[in-house]
Parts: structure tokens; C-alpha cells; sequence
DNA sequence: ATACTCACG
DNA sequence: ACGTACGTGAGTATC
């Protein structure tokens, strides 16, 4: 059989592990006060390789020690590095132990380093013959790269790992794998603290290569370079560059005293790795390893429930456990596969939902002082609605507690969840029901019937340990006061619907297909040829290879043909306008005439979006089924769509209200900057507030609309967490102005500044950021040593608490005007939600009042140290709501 | 299943 | 020197 040797770079991997896991560096705790996240990631990646390698063969390499012979070489070998936390020290010897457990080999040796033994044993497997796979965290690894040997980088986390052949060193670095030392030679490595060429970075080590192949041909020819400093600094540093490559250079001849003919692989020791789980509180690895060894779930009890013995419910006085079990995600269209419902062990389970119109069950779900505890309220409610049930008195919703601990933990299934919370005992839904095409609520009762009440348990079990964590957390009022009412409302949104008018959208839909058909000839005959605009593939072909038209972006996989690269192409060939014409009418066809078309539901004319409420990282909620918050607007062509948003009678309109520059005004309020806030207290056009400061204006005359716009952009960067080469790319100016443009902005609001700087090293403390209400964003990529994904969780950072803030605020204003509408006996209904803004619809002698009452909740949603300013607008169609 | 493109705030 | 704006969902092509 072929052999496979899976090499591991133990020390590198143990460390990404560490800091992958660092932000949770208090949940990895076991009961004897280790920390375990290192030994927890390391765990992942291995599970994670070895499923993707299927190693025959396998070795763990260690470092020996502080010193080596590059050390001795050079004493100053990765000097000045910070210290190794002991957190993380203290977990390597476990790390060997679960590799015991594991059975796999591990070693190291005396003066060398875990790359030495590797380069060695990779070395001699590729003269065996064997594939061999390398993992480490160290892209300085790449140069054993061969065409039988791949090198997975660890990219992000542990388990996501990026696969580097020979020829995806070339692409990604366009150089040879035994390249990379002459680079690293030139330009030395500050991780490891020794310096190359003076002045020489990647860009210019890149540049000698490709002409002089290695640092030996650079300095054979170095004497026929033109004059230059960079001339200079290779000459003056040329001991440096040699001796910085064979730092780099990782040993291939090591005095290993193992052999790559004795690393079998045989797999784990099963009682020893789960006496090791145990040991080290991984509920969810020991979980793992019962169910690969086919432990079927502990038995549960319960009973049937049916007319007969109803009357039993009544033991139920205080609080209930209750799952409404729909097959399908979408809860206004699913069939009813069961329910059930208990408390305290006793489990009530049923396939016949008409039992839950009998009043023993139906007014325990609608009681006001029994407590209910469900997963997933809003769906629930929703389901419930469609049989002409209520509930009442939802007191825990695991779904949205989880989310707001953690909104990583979105999951829509009870069974994962739970077990992110190490509650074991429940499998998914995908273990008891299959997935894809083979999913299906089982016809075995007892299979069925044992799941269901295993809901309930794991509903009951997690309760008071999460709501306490919830109370740790300072989002008790959060949960009670925003997203439990919030549920409500969304709910009673969602049922309420909007009517969408099919002939208005039929009779666009023929204009469109006319005018499609026309475009496509045109398109076909500027390009002598037909073929499928949909496809970038074959537009690629035909604008870049047939047309020559010149390259002005790549995707990953070929020519990028989207909207800005088309636009800077439309002067060089007619074509270009006809295909983003097509484009254009195409996506209004296809999404919002036929897909909006398919939405509607025949009993009554209308949409009923489902909004996610535990989907999004910052609180915002998202729509989908349709999507009702990405209805065009921008353009008036696709405005047109709105056309068809119709009140569902006569005599009625729409109105819609909307938050103008929340978040900016969130902005002035959590930066407490003076000349933010001044400027919304003024009521002053913000952008050309901004104008006039960051570009030294004296009067408003002087804010012509390019001006304003640049200003805009520069507003619209601070929120997004800004980065100059963002702005010089939204604005099409050159970084350096962007800079400029960004210096002068937080000169002029020195208290945006500090905050930007304040919740950055807020992220980095705590590994979290918050808004207003305490919702919370973790952030473990806020540590990560790719500049990359530093700066992607750093700008999320900054961003975060300004969109979600906002957020909560729209919340509250929502869940206070239902209540408003309620009290004040209004027929008018609130439709939609679209991030800042409100949409209802009402009788047309109510607009009045609504037009007075919307605003004035929405501004008083929250007290802040600005403003809140709201605009309102209706008409017939929410088209005409403008 | 994934990549690309494009609609919204 | 690195290489991106923040948050979403859906349709289509292509594997």
C-alpha cells in the first residue's frame, strides 16, 4: 500500500493552537486549574489532518530546547521574542500525552529544531517514496516543498490549513521552494531576529531572484550593477545575507536517530484517549469518540401523549419545557411533525398536533404564569399562530440565550448547541434524521419520540447555567427587555406579511424579457459570436482572449468581470455598456420579478419574510424567504420593483420612517467627541461639517459636491473601521491623500480618535468589544499574527459597537411602537424592518397621526448625548413612500 | 458545494 | 511590505 507520513511541527501548531483558542483562555480550565486550550486546538488539528490525510505513517517533532546550533551561530537567534507565557507551557507535556493516547510518535533532538527533524525525515521519505504531508504554523516551512511533499500552513485557527505544492509556491510568491532561503537571506527575519540586506524587503529580494536565481548569482554579478544604494547595502552587507541564509535553511541531514521505516500509524488507544478527555474536561471530544464507537445515547422516559391521558398535564403549575417539531426551515410553509411538552423528567410527546387545540395543552401554552422554555421562541410562536394557538410567558429561549453569549453559537440546531455547551445527550437533528434528500421525520416512535424528549431535557438542563452566565454578563436587560419582546414582534411582523401585486410584476417581468432579448443580440453581435453573459467564465473569454481588452482584475479562479472593472472598460469597446446593461436588468428579472413571484403565497397575495434574529455578528437581524431588505432603491429602474409593495386594503397607504445617519450620530455619542456632537446639536449637514474641517474650509460656499462626497466617504470610513487604502480605493484617489485625508479627520475629532485606539485595546484585553446594550462580539482573530486577519478583527473592532449599537437601538424603537400601537387602538401595522428604517401600513386617515407618533418613538428609542433625527415619508406603493 | 456577481443598510 | 473598507441574501454557473 502507498504510504502516507503525516509530519506535524509540534511546537509551531501547539502555538497557533494557544493563541487561537487565547480569548477563551478561562473556558479552557479543567477541574485541576490547567489550561487547556492548547491542547484542545491541537486536538482539532489533529483529528482534522488525520481525517484529511489518512496517514499511514506519522511523527510529531518537538524543539529541544533554547539552544541550538543556530543559536550557537548566531547567539542572538530569535532573540528579543516575548516570554512563553506559562499558560501555554504548562500544557506541552499533556500535549505528549494525548499523542501517547493517540499513538503517535514524537521526538526531538538536542541542539536542533523541530523544522531540522522534519527537513530530515521529509528528506528521506521522498527518497522512499512515500507522500508525505508537513502541518505547521511556519510558512518559513514552505522550502521542503517538493512534488511529494505538501506543506499545510495553519491559516486561520487550527483545522483551516493552506496547501502549498511547488507550484502554488511559485504562484503565491513567484519564486522555487528552495528559493525561499535565498529570500530569507536577503531580507532576513525580524521574527527570528536576524537582519539581511540593509533596505531590502520582499518586493525588491523578488526582483533579484527572478534575475539572478539565487544569492550566490546575485553576488556573482553584483559587481556589474548599476550605481545604486541598494548596490551599496549588498556589498556592506553581504556576511549578513550569507549568514541569515543559513539560518534559514532547515537541516536535511540532522543526526535524527529515528528512521522514517519506523513511524507506523495504528490509530488510537480508545480507553486511554478517553481516560486523557476525561482528564482534561473535553466533553465534546469524549462525546465525539463514543459516537465513532457507535455508543447509542442513554435511554429516555416518556409517555405518549393522547385524549386519553391528557388530564395528566396538570402537574404542570410553574414551568414547561415545549418543542413544536417542523421538518422544514420555513416555519410559515412547514408541515407539523410533533410536538412535546414536560417538565422534570416527565415527557409528553405526540405526532398528532390537533392534540395541541385541546384545552389541557392549549391554555398551558397560552397561561401567563406558567413558564415556558423553548428553543427558538419566534418560530415557535409563529408555528403555534398557524394552528390558532398562543404562547405566552416564554421564559427561556435557548437559541437566542446562546446567541447572545456568544454570536458565534447561531447554530440552528438544538443538538449542536447543546453541545457547545456541553450538554451531551442530544444528538442532531442530522444524526436522527438524515440530511439532503434522505431527511425525514422517522417512522420508528420510539427513535422519534426519544429525540423530542431529549429536546426538552437539554432545554432543561441549560437553563439556569446559561441564564446565569447571561447574568455574568451584564445582558439580563438585554435579553429580557430587547430580544425576548423583539421575538414577539418580529413574529407578529412576519404573520402579518406584505401584499405583493403579481399583475404589477408580471407585466414588468414581459417588459424585462423583451428588453433582455434585444441587449443579447446586440451583445452577440459585438462580439461576432453568442454565448452565456451569465457565465464570468465565458464573458472572460470573450472580453479578455477574444476581444483583448486589457486585464484590470483577477479572481481566484480567472478574469473578474464585475461592475467596477466593466466601468473602466466601457470607453474601450461599446460591448462593455450592452453587458452591464444586461447585468443590471438581468438581476431585477431574475432575483425580484421571478423570485418575488415565487414568494407569494397564493392564499393570500402576500410575502411572509422570515427575519433571522440570531444570525448576524453585530445584532443587526437579516431577512430571508424572501429577502425583503435588499429591495432596489439606488437605481430607479429597479425602484421600480417597489411598485408592486401594496397595503393589503383599500384606502390604505404605506409609511415609512427612517434614522437619518445613525450611526454616525452613535459615532458622536460613543466617542463623546465635542465637534461630532456639535455638529448633530447644530443640525448641521454632517458631511459638510466634515468638509469644511478636514479640508480647512472657512465657509459653506466652499463645499462644492465633489467635496462633500470625498467628506462622505471619509464618514462612511471611520465607521467601517477605517484603512487608507480602503478610501483611496472608494474614492479612486491615491493612498497617500487617503492618509492625509484620515489624519486631518482625526485631528479635527480627537475623540473618535481615542476611541478607535480605546476599543482596539479593549478587543485585545478582553477579546470581545460591546454596544450600547451589552451585546457582545468576540473576536479571537484580534491576536492573529497574519497582518491580514489582525487587521480585518481590528477594523471589526472599531466597527462592531457602531452597527450593533445602532442596532439595539431600532430594536427598542419597535418593540416600543407596537406597544403604541396597541394602547392607541391604531389599525395601522409595521411590515418590515430594513436595518434603519420602518415600514407599515395604514388607513389613510391615519397617516396623520402616524406621521407625528413614528417619529417620536423612534427618537426616544434611547437618551443619547446627540440627537436621533427621523424622516417619514408615504404613498400608495412603498415605491411612493419617498 | 463553491465562486462570482450584485441587491440592500 | 503586507493588502481591505462593515454587515447581509439570492441567483447563476460550474465543479
Amino acid at each position: 500500500m502507498a504510504k502516507k507520513l503525516l509530519l506535524i511541527d509540534g511546537n509551531s501548531v501547539a502555538f497557533r493552537a494557544f493563541f487561537a483558542l487565547h480569548n477563551q483562555l478561562d473556558r479552557f480550565v479543567n477541574a485541576d486549574g490547567l489550561h487547556t486550550n492548547a491542547v484542545y486546538g491541537f486536538n482539532t488539528m489533529l483529528d482534522h489532518m488525520i481525517k484529511a490525510v489518512e496517514p499511514t505513517d506519522m511523527l510529531v517533532a518537538f524543539d529541544a530546547g533554547k539552544t541550538t546550533f543556530r543559536t550557537a551561530m548566531f547567539d542572538n537567534y530569535k532573540g528579543g521574542r516575548a516570554k512563553t507565557p506559562s499558560e501555554f507551557s504548562e500544557q506541552m507535556p499533556y500535549i505528549e500525552q494525548l499523542l501517547d493516547a493517540y499513538g503517535i510518535q514524537h521526538y526531538k533532538l538536542k541542539d536542533y529544531e523541530a523544522d531540522d527533524i522534519i527537513g530530515t525525515l521529509a528528506g528521506q521519505a521522498d527518497a522512499a517514496g512515500y507522500t508525505t504531508t508537513i502541518v505547521t504554523g511556519d510558512r518559513d516551512l514552505t522550502q521542503l516543498t517538493t512534488d511529494q511533499t505538501t506543506v499545510a500552513v495553519t491559516v486561520k485557527g487550527v483545522s483551516e490549513v493552506e496547501r502549498y505544492t511547488p507550484e502554488h509556491v511559485q504562484e503565491k510568491l513567484g519564486i522555487t521552494p528552495t528559493q525561499i532561503i535565498d529570500m530569507k537571506g536577503l531580507t532576513g527575519d525580524t521574527s527570528d531576529n536576524y537582519p539581511g540586506v540593509t533596505k531590502v524587503g520582499e518586493k525588491t529580494a523578488l526582483k533579484l531572484l527572478k534575475e539572478y536565481g539565487s544569492i550566490e548569482g546575485v553576488y556573482e554579478n553584483v559587481d556589474a550593477m548599476k550605481q545604486s544604494k541598494m548596490k551599496e547595502h549588498l556589498i556592506e552587507d553581504h556576511e549578513l545575507a550569507t549568514r541569515a541564509k543559513v539560518l534559514a535553511t532547515i537541516k536535511r541531514d540532522a543526526p535524527i536517530t529515528v528512521s522514517v521505516t519506523d513511524l507506523e500509524y495504528k490509530g488510537p488507544n480508545i480507553d486511554q484517549l478517553a481516560e486523557f478527555y476525561q482528564a482534561m474536561d473535553f466533553q465534546s471530544f469524549l462525546k465525539k469518540l463514543k459516537v465513532a464507537n457507535d455508543e447509542p445515547a442513554a435511554p429516555i422516559d416518556y409517555t405518549v401523549l393522547t385524549k386519553a391521558n391528557l388530564a395528566e398535564l396538570v402537574q404542570f403549575k410553574t414551568a414547561v419545557e415545549f418543542y413544536l417539531e417542523m421538518p422544514t426551515a420555513n416555519y410559515h410553509t412547514s408541515a407539523f411533525a410533533g410536538f412535546a411538552i414536560g417538565h422534570e423528567g416527565h415527557w409528553f410527546i405526540s405526532r398528532d398536533v390537533e392534540l395541541l387545540l385541546q384545552p389541557a395543552v392549549a391554555e398551558i401554552l397560552a397561561s401567563e404564569t406558567i413558564q415556558k422554555n423553548v428553543f427558538d421562541m419566534k418560530r415557535t410562536i409563529v408555528g403555534l399562530n398557524r394552528l390558532g394557538l398562543t404562547l405566552n410567558a416564554v421564559d427561556f429561549d435557548l437559541l437566542l440565550v446562546s446567541y447572545l453569549l456568544d454570536t458565534n453559537d447561531n447554530s440552528n440546531d438544538l443538538g449542536s448547541l447543546a453541545e457547545q455547551h456541553g450538554y451531551l445527550d442530544l444528538p442532531t437533528d442530522e444524526e436522527v434524521y438524515g440530511k439532503g434528500v434522505k431527511r425525514a421525520i422517522p417512522d420508528d416512535d420510539q427513535l422519534f419520540f426519544s429525540h423530542l424528549a431529549r429536546k426538552l431535557a437539554a432545554i432543561a438542563a441549560l437553563h439556569a447555567d446559561l441564564m446565569k452566565k447571561l447574568d455574568e454578563n451584564e445582558q439580563t436587560p438585554l435579553y429580557d427587555d430587547i430580544e425576548k419582546p423583539m421575538a414577539i414582534v418580529l413574529a407578529q411582523m412576519e404573520i402579518a406579511g406584505i401584499t405583493v401585486d403579481s399583475q404589477t410584476l408580471q407585466a414588468m417581468g414581459s417588459q424585462f424579457k423583451e428588453r433582455l432579448s434585444e441587449i443579447e443580440q446586440t451583445i452577440y453581435h459585438e462580439a461576432g459570436q453568442e454565448f452565456n453573459i451569465n457565465s464570468p467564465k465565458q464573458l472572460g473569454k470573450i472580453l479578455f482572449e477574444d476581444m483583448k481588452l486589457p486585464v484590470i482584475k483577477k479572481t481566484k479562479t480567472g478574469y473578474s468581470t464585475a461592475v467596477d472593472v466593466l466601468e473602466k472598460l466601457a470607453p474601450e469597446a461599446p460591448i462593455v455598456a450592452n453587458i452591464l446593461q444586461y447585468r443590471q436588468i438581468s438581476k431585477i428579472q431574475s432575483t425580484y420579478v421571478v423570485g418575488l413571484l415565487d414568494a407569494i403565497h397564493s392564499s393570500d397575495q402576500k410575502v411572509h419574510t422570515r427575519y433571522l434574529q440570531t444570525l448576524t455578528q453585530t445584532g443587526r437581524l437579516s431577512s430571508v424567504d424572501p429577502n425583503l431588505q435588499n429591495i432596489p432603491v439606488r437605481l430607479e429602474e429597479g425602484r421600480k420593483i417597489r411598485q408592486a409593495f401594496v397595503p393589503s386594503h383599500e384606502g390604505w397607504q404605506i409609511f415609512s420612517s427612517d434614522y437619518s445617519q445613525i450611526e454616525l450620530r452613535v459615532l458622536a455619542h460613543i466617542t463623546h467627541d465635542k465637534n461630532l456632537q456639535a455638529a448633530f446639536k447644530e443640525g448641521d449637514d454632517i458631511h459638510a461639517a466634515t468638509a469644511m474641517r478636514i479640508f480647512n474650509l472657512k465657509s459653506p460656499e466652499e463645499v462644492t459636491p465633489n467635496i462633500r462626497r470625498q467628506a462622505k466617504a471619509v464618514n462612511f470610513g471611520i465607521v467601517y473601521g477605517i484603512s487608507d487604502y480602503g478610501l483611496s480605493q472608494n474614492i479612486g484617489i491615491t493612498r497617500k491623500q487617503a492618509k492625509a485625508f484620515i489624519d486631518a479627520y482625526f485631528q479635527e475629532y480627537p475623540g473618535v480618535k481615542q476611541y478607535m485606539t480605546d476599543v482596539v485595546a479593549q478587543a485585545h484585553e478582553q477579546g470581545y468589544v460591546e454596544t450600547i446594550s451589552h451585546r457582545r462580539r468576540y473576536l479571537p482573530d484580534i491576536h492573529a499574527k497574519s497582518f491580514n486577519q489582525r487587521s480585518f478583527a481590528e477594523r471589526t473592532a472599531m466597527n462592531t459597537p457602531i452597527q450593533g449599537s445602532a442596532a439595539d437601538i431600532i430594536k427598542i424603537a419597535m418593540i416600543n411602537m407596537q406597544a403604541k400601537l396597541k394602547s392607541a387602538g391604531l389599525k395601522a401595522t409595521m411590515l418590515l424592518q430594513v436595518h434603519d428604517e420602518l415600514i407599515f401600513e395604514a388607513p389613510k386617515e391615519e397617516i396623520p397621526t402616524l406621521a407625528k407618533l413614528v417619529p417620536a418613538v423612534m427618537d426616544s428609542a434611547v437618551k443619547l448625548e446627540v440627537p436621533l433625527k427621523v424622516e417619514s415619508h408615504f404613498g400608495d406603493t412603498w415605491y411612493d413612500a419617498k
